[in-house]
This record gives structure tokens, sequence and C-alpha cells, in this order.
RNA sequence: GGCUGCGUGGCAGAACGGUCAUGCAGGGGACUGCAAAUCCCCGUACGUCGGUUCGACUCCGGCCGUAGCCUCCA
């Protein structure tokens, strides 16, 4: 079976194969760095990772960019606002943003490209599409004409004249087509600008991804992925500008786009007031659970974010390290990997949900195994399968010592493991009522004490 | 108004033209000093109206509802 991917471009599966047999390349459109980061900006990189993982697996070498835009109108605010360089508010939402990753289990890059870093071939693209007629200078912008470039609106499937009457914004005198967007604009003295050919300025917002693509990626690549809300204007724009600097060579061979994330099912915003913030999520949620969540639904499919659903993924990883806790010191079996019926459901548009069924009837089998033999080869499984997924990722003792930040009492190990000795000798005396009595007493700070044939064992609640 | 989706059991969430999704919750049983964990068994679905078909949750059409985008936005 084929690898499929569903392409925006032609709005249905296909069967993906890279450019070249055993490389896959792959850009994923990355944050703004002007505060923090919310779920559904992670929902992207949590995706593309997983995604990454499995090309990995099938293809060998993945070579994946997702850019941070550290330069743009509301950075200049936010450092306007503080008064302070935009270094200083770009360096510390980027630092916030890798923070979170790590947290979530998504691997780095092979590539992080900076606007700062790409002022040079950001304006020798612009350069080139001038010269190439789709592009021209006018009060100090730059804009690409949409005209020049027939296919624009095939991504979006939109037609270039009927958005016309639909548009909201005025249009600005300087433009020679109303649906013409800026590539490079003017700065006034106080704002931060660079040189250009143009004046002093700063890139507008599509162009940096054109040309970060290209200066580490190539001119063509497989897979161009992010958002939903990016396929108009942004990946639209990005395919005009890198189609027509590239002589008509094909930009991205495949789109993909995620889903929005919602919370209590309405859409995140700053005047509802449900923003959620993944480093405030991370004060009482394990970074697993998060990433749980959102790999949880199909990429494709809108998530709704609840109290109830992360308790869930919560639930689902317990049971998942309960059956890793109950394999033991079993040695995982060589050479054994996921699954079929698991890469199978990965590799078909990465069916996360399909693929955690498949997880959990590995779960029950691990949980029914009577022989070392088996229990070897299915931890095997189960833990190539999880890091697949980018899950299971520490040992099953230290997901229950750690699993629930949130109801943390203070307790320290040490004075479970005291409590825990003394209600073994009440157990070894047949004391039940000592025993349920210091079991009663760990509960109630948080710590539920479980009698296994191997003896007791204790979890944070 | 234009474009693109979605509507599955108490909740979350997939697949598939005729056979189990899966997890949580719920009911019954096994195990246990009692629990917990685990195992076994069991309910409750496919928005609505038509069409195609031997047979549709799955394909087609209408309707209703709902979400996103239409140059800030993951």
């Amino acid at each position: 079976m084929t690898m499929q991917l569903y392409n925006t471009l032609n709005s249905r599966k296909e069967p993906f194969t890279p450019q070249s047999p055993d490389r896959v390349t792959m850009y994923v459109c990355g944050p703004t760095v002007y505060s923090y980061a919310h779920i559904g900006n992670y929902r992207p990189p949590v995706v593309f990772d997983t995604l990454a993982r499995v090309l990995r697996r099938r293809f060998g070498r993945v070579d994946y960019a997702r850019n941070i835009t550290d330069i743009d109108d509301k950075i200049n605010a936010a450092a306007a606002k503080e008064g302070v360089d935009i270094s200083v508010i770009t360096d510390r939402y980027t630092a916030a943003y890798h923070a979170d990753l790590q947290s979530l289990g998504v691997e780095p890059t092979t590539h992080e490209p900076r606007v700062t870093k790409h002022l040079p071939q950001i304006i020798s693209m612009i350069e080139t599409l001038i010269s190439a007629g789709h592009a021209y200078a006018a009060e100090g912008h730059v804009l690409f004409n949409v005209p020049s470039y027939p296919d624009y609106g095939k991504l979006s499937k939109r037609d270039t004249r009927e958005m016309l009457a639909g548009a909201r914004v005025e249009v600005a005198p300087y433009k020679k087509d109303p649906g013409d967007f800026v590539l490079w604009k003017p700065s006034s003295p106080e704002l931060p600008g660079w040189d250009s050919p143009w004046g002093r300025g700063r890139p507008g917002w599509h162009i940096e991804c054109s040309a970060m693509s290209e200066a580490v990626l190539g001119e063509t690549i497989d897979i161009h992925g992010g958002g939903h809300d990016l396929v108009f204007p942004h990946h639209e724009n990005e395919i005009a500008q890198s189609t027509c600097a590239h002589g008509g060579k094909t930009y991205a061979r495949y789109w993909m786009h995620n889903g929005f994330v919602n919370v209590n099912h309405e859409k995140m915003s700053k005047s509802i007031g449900n923003v959620l913030l993944v480093k405030d999520l991370l004060q009482t949620l394990p970074g697993e659970v998060i990433r749980l969540v959102l790999l949880t639904g199909h990429y494709r499919q809108p998530l709704d974010w609840t109290d109830e659903v992360a308790s869930d993924a919560r639930k689902k990883l317990d049971r998942v390290y309960g059956a890793l806790r109950d394999l033991g010191d079993v040695k995982s079996a060589e050479g054994v990997t996921a699954p079929d019926a698991f890469i199978a459901a990965l590799e078909d548009d990465l069916n996360t949900p399909m693929a955690l069924a498949e997880l959990f009837d590995l779960v029950r089998a691990a949980n029914k195994a009577d022989n070392d033999a088996d229990k070897a080869r299915i931890k095997a499984q189960l833990l190539d399968a999880g890091h697949l997924l980018g899950l299971l990722q520490q040992t099953p003792a230290a997901w229950f010592a750690t699993a629930s930040p949130s109801s943390a009492s203070g307790i320290t190990p040490e004075e479970i493991e005291v409590l825990v000795a003394a209600r073994l000798t009440a157990r070894a005396n047949k004391n039940w009522a000592e025993s349920d009595r210091i079991r009663d007493e760990l509960k109630a700070k948080g710590v539920l004490v479980e009698d296994s044939k191997d003896g007791q064992r204790w979890r944070m609640l």
C-alpha cells in the first residue's frame, strides 16, 4: 500500500511519492513570535512532527523546515509598547515556543529559518519577480500583480473577480489591481527597517515563506503544511510568488492543512477570553496528555478542547503506561516494530484515531500475554508505536509518579514510601483496618495505592 | 452572497456498500480480605426526506442544522 495524503490542491487523498525516493522535503508555516502561543498554534507542529516521524520511517530522510517569523507589525507593536528592540521580544517568545515544543514531544526540525536572517534572499526574490513582470514598485511599496499569474486562486478555489465583490478592505490607491498584495513595504524612521532597492522598509507577510523555503529546501518541495486558515491568502500568495519566481516550476507538490482547535465549542478569541496558552496548560497537564489530545481527532477535522477530552487523554495514557508497567522488566524484542495495521493507519493520511485504536488492541494483547516471548514482542511493538506518535517517552514509573502535577498535595515520594511500608507491615499481620486506613490517608493526599501480585504500587491521582 | 467542510451511540472519535472500530462512562461476571488494576460478556448510533442497489451509516440529490475562509489569524 502506498502512502496516502490528502492534498488541498486537488481536494482528495492521493498516493504520496517524494521527488527523491529516499528524501522528503517539507515546509510548515511556523509562529510569529510576538506573544505566548496557544493550544491552536501547536496543532501544526504536533501534527507535522508526527507526519515527519512516519515519513522518516518510510523514506529514510526528511528535510523539514518550520520557520520563525521574527519580522512583523505585531512584533513591532509589542516592542514599542515595552520600549525595547524587537529582538528582545522575538528572543523571548522564540525561547518560550521551543520550551513548549519540547514539552509536547516535538522533535527539532532540520531547519528553522528566520526572516531576519533571510533579507537578502527575500530582496533577491522580489527583484526577480519585478524583472519577470510579476511585480512592480509603487510609492515605496512593491506589489505582486495578481493578474500576471493566471492560476491564482487554484489552491483556495477562488475566482479572483468574484472576490472583489466581497472585498471588505479598502483598496490602496497605488495598486494596479485590487487583488495585488504587498511584497515589500516602507518603514517610517521609528519602525524597524532594512535597506533595499526600494528604500528602507520591511518584507510583506507572504514573501518570507517563499524565500526561506527556496533557501533551505529548494525550488520545489514535496509537502507544504499549515493551519487551514492559511489556505487563503497566505498559501495562495506563496504559490503565486514562488511559481512566478521560478519560471513556472511547481512550488509544493502536496498541500496539507490542519483543522482549528476550538475551546468548549467556541472559537478561541481574546474577546471571549478563552485563549488557552500551552505554557499555562502545562502547569496542570503533562505534555504527553496535550499531545495526545491533539492526535485524538483526525488532523483535518476541527478539534474541540474541553476539560473532558484532556482527562480522557490522561486516562488513555494511564491505560497504556499501565500495560507497559505490567510488562515489567521483560526486555523488548530486538528488531520488532509497530504492527503493520498501526503503520498503515498512519500512512493513510495520518489517521491517528485509527492508529490509536490499533495501539489499544496492542494494550489488550499486552495485558493478556502470559509468556516472556509474547511480552517481549508486544513491548517492542508498543514502544515503537509510541515513538511514532511521539508518546510513551518516559518510564511507567515516571508517568505514574508525575502524571498529575495539578493535584500534587506536597507529599514527597519519601513520605509516600514510609506510609506504604507501614501498610505492608499491617498487611503482613492481616491488620486490614490499619491497611485500609493508610490507603485512605494516602488517597486523601492524592495517592492511589494498588495491591498487585508483585506487592503494593502507587500513583498520583 | 461566494467558496470549502461537517452532522455517528451518554461523551470523545474512526472505518467501511452486506461482518468488532477504539477510549472513557454505564450494566453483569472473574480475580481480590476489601479495593484498585486486569480479563470476559452486554446496552445505547449513524440529522432529515427521497433516489441508486439484492442490500447504504457508507454512493447520488433536496432539505434542515453547524463550522471555517472571503486579503490580522495555526
